[in-house]
DNA sequence: GCTACGATGTAGGCATCGTCAACATTTAAA
DNA sequence: TTTAAATGTTGACGATGCCTACATCGTAGC
């Protein structure tokens, strides 16, 4: 009666707990063994669904990133252009103080050095839908005489840095701790309101 | 006369052969033991220097944070305000480019979460810093209606983000690679220009 | 229905790692 | 010169990633 051989869904209970652990103590700390142990089955049976510990890091950054993709998907509502930009710019950025392990994991060199070509196509799709909109504002005159490449790199930087300052520890100091969100939008209006 | 039995200058050797490697692997294959072979001493000689491998990496972060302190103190040579902003955000990049593997360390969660007092205090020194300016020159006229901690939101967010940009792998498909430096200047000056 | 096979899980082992404790050697202070 | 602090060595312990051999389950053909 009590655990059967089989787990019956071993792969998917080791995602969602690695992303719970992956929350609490960081990467450094998340261990095959320990999540085998927390889902009663035994040390090697991780191994059958993620040969190795970067494969199931890049399991939850594919997952990861495909949360994400569907929580900026949400801008398509807003008209092509700029504002669909900076929807796009804020969903991303409260997408990852949602969901910081996973936002975490994404932006470890340690886990992307490992990048599957799986994953590594999927960011660069992101980042073609990102272009394809800032060429459709400049279409509609949005910024129309600048460097196409110069208006993506700041973007991506804006947004990355954004969520990074509202995730990592280390900014919450600095940063002011009011109206966070008000701020984020003022911020990201300096370039794109 | 080979190998005596003490090192003499284990600590530092030890701090730069660790960056070495953190440049040639990450940080999650950085070995205390490792290092100790390389340098050819006992495997738990580096715990008197450092009783642990997150001391270590606090040390090395240490370190970059006054390189990086020295790299943008150069732009003191700037007039005050944001033409001094300007030089210091691209310092930062470019002291970033030059240095990836001492930015990884201290753009790792996973290392920024055990920070020392130190660390974190020269790095509220630093954030001090880029405010001071910021407001400095918001009284000489730059942006003067703004709420300043949006500005150094942005600032902040624009400078990590495009750092990382910059060095992260994964971003370098999606970013064009000609004139790499020409469009971070020009990014950079969609805001400070 | 039965059987063979692939998928999934277990048991044990190996090399490595971080860290600790006990001991050795060197340096420097008293 | 004596003695204590710094620094280095040796050996050990538990934990980890991953490998191999074996056990059990589900299921696709017959």
């Amino acid at each position: 009666m009590n655990s059967p051989y089989h787990h019956g869904n071993l792969r998917e209970a080791l995602l969602t707990r690695a992303i719970e652990t992956l929350s609490e103590k960081g990467v450094e700390h998340l261990s095959l063994r320990a999540l085998a142990r927390d889902l009663g089955v035994s040390h090697a049976a991780p191994l059958r669904h993620f040969p190795t510990k970067a494969d199931l890091l890049n399991a939850i950054a594919i997952g990861g990133v495909h949360s994400l993709i569907a929580a900026t998907d949400a801008s398509q509502t807003c008209p092509s252009g700029s504002p669909r930009l900076r929807a796009m710019a804020l969903a991303y950025v409260d997408w990852a103080m949602a969901n910081s392990a996973l936002h975490g994991v994404l932006r470890n060199p340690d886990v992307m050095r490992h990048a599957s070509d799986d994953l590594s196509q999927l960011l660069v799709a992101f980042a073609d839908r990102q272009k394809q909109e800032i060429e459709a504002a400049q279409r509609q005159g949005w910024r129309k005489d600048e460097d196409p490449a110069v208006l993506f790199l700041h973007l991506v930087a804006l947004t990355a840095g954004t969520a990074i300052v509202m995730t990592d520890e280390i900014y919450r100091g600095p940063i002011t701790t009011s109206n966070i969100r008000q701020k984020t939008a003022a911020s990201i209006d300096l370039f794109l309101g």
